[in-house]
DNA sequence: GTCTATACGGCGATAGAC
DNA sequence: GTCTATCGCCGTATAGAC
């Protein structure tokens, strides 16, 4: 019985290493900022996400700006090496795999949303082009994924574009929340029905959806 | 000489009727709104570019969230006018025209963001879907949009699901900002020509655009 | 129809204790 | 490493004059 500690539910919060726990905290910011937008989102309701007291937030990052960028880098880092992997499997495959590999990203991209963070907070980032910090941001992680379709998938310029025509679609789709009227609407239940084809049980699955 | 009034720059606002000085305000709340978003306008700046005090503009709507629906009724009203002109000109033209009526309306969607308010305020409502009011009106008026293409340009579900995709597409574009680094970079300048074809310079000369 | 003045709340950020 | 307290600005909205 040496050290006895949290007996009853603890008040103070625990210790934790800072390196951790910006990870902790990035990860509430993406929700946060997902669901409000950069503008909408408030220091304060990122730290009660993350559990921690809205001072830290700030100690930690400097400034809400600044978050926001870290999570943006977070978001898109993700996405681009999820996509890697996608390519990477299918170079070490037989050469003319059942799966083309377009779809197969597609299909990855779509499952991106059980993090409903990394995709929504990009598709903020995209928005808010008039931002000098954030737009530059934007713009360039944006070029990026572009040039990863063009580059490492080997689309033709006119694929990488529809591909990503789809995933904006995709993402709008989930930024609005058509997913959770799902049930309630016959017009949202077949244009997404038709945009995600198969995938489609994935959203559905990370939206909360019910009816109303 | 009777009822000399302005001789020279009047410094009190002119009374205006005000039927006329709401659309003047939607207008210029549509601009700002499009650059900055919901939560990131200030009633202020829409005042300002009105070139009218702020409580005025609060007290002929109301509230900044009334102010947001009517801008975004008001685009969507654009739009689909726009879209429905389009689709009545083909009705009465020549059974087998030369242009389809993908393509034009097509074009007709890009030709809207001379006013860059339209799309870019619509696109600004759609990432807000968790906003109870702003949300709500986001869902009825993209699914407005599908049924129109549906039912009226009779679309099938999926070239309406693609053709919006690229609606997305572009406003994404227009809305990182991406036309305006068109000069200067080449992956930006490629993924734009590519992304809107001919009608690529409507885009470019109505994004204030120059080098950087 | 339009303005000035201002109340009031909220939010980002700083100071400093533990 | 984390909190409490708090400052100061900014933004929406109201009151009321002209």
């Amino acid at each position: 019985m040496s050290s006895v500690s949290k007996t009853t539910a603890e008040k103070t919060s625990e210790r934790i290493p800072a390196a951790q726990r910006r990870e902790m905290i990035l990860a509430s910011a993406s929700q946060v900022f997902a669901e409000r937008g950069y503008a909408g989102a408030t220091t304060d309701q990122i730290a009660q996400a993350a559990q921690i007291s809205q001072p830290y937030v700030v100690r930690m990052f400097g400034t809400k700006e600044k978050l926001f960028i870290e999570v943006h880098a977070r978001a898109l880092d993700i996405l681009m090496t999820t996509l890697r992997g996608v390519i990477a499997r299918h170079s070490e495959a037989d050469p003319a795999p059942e799966h083309p590999l377009a779809r197969d990203l597609g299909y990855a991209y779509i499952d991106l949303i059980n993090d409903r963070g990394i995709l929504l907070s990009l598709m903020h980032s995209f928005v808010l082009g008039h931002d000098p910090v954030i737009g530059a941001a934007a713009r360039s992680g944006f070029l990026d994924i572009y040039r990863l379709l063009r580059d490492e998938a080997h689309f033709s310029p006119a694929d990488a574009s529809s591909f990503m025509a789809q995933g904006m679609m995709f993402n709008t789709l989930v930024a609005t929340g058509l997913p959770t009227i799902y049930d309630s609407d016959d017009t949202a239940a077949e244009l997404l029905d038709i945009t995600c084809g198969p995938k489609l049980d994935t959203l559905l699955a990370a939206s909360g959806r019910g009816a109303i």
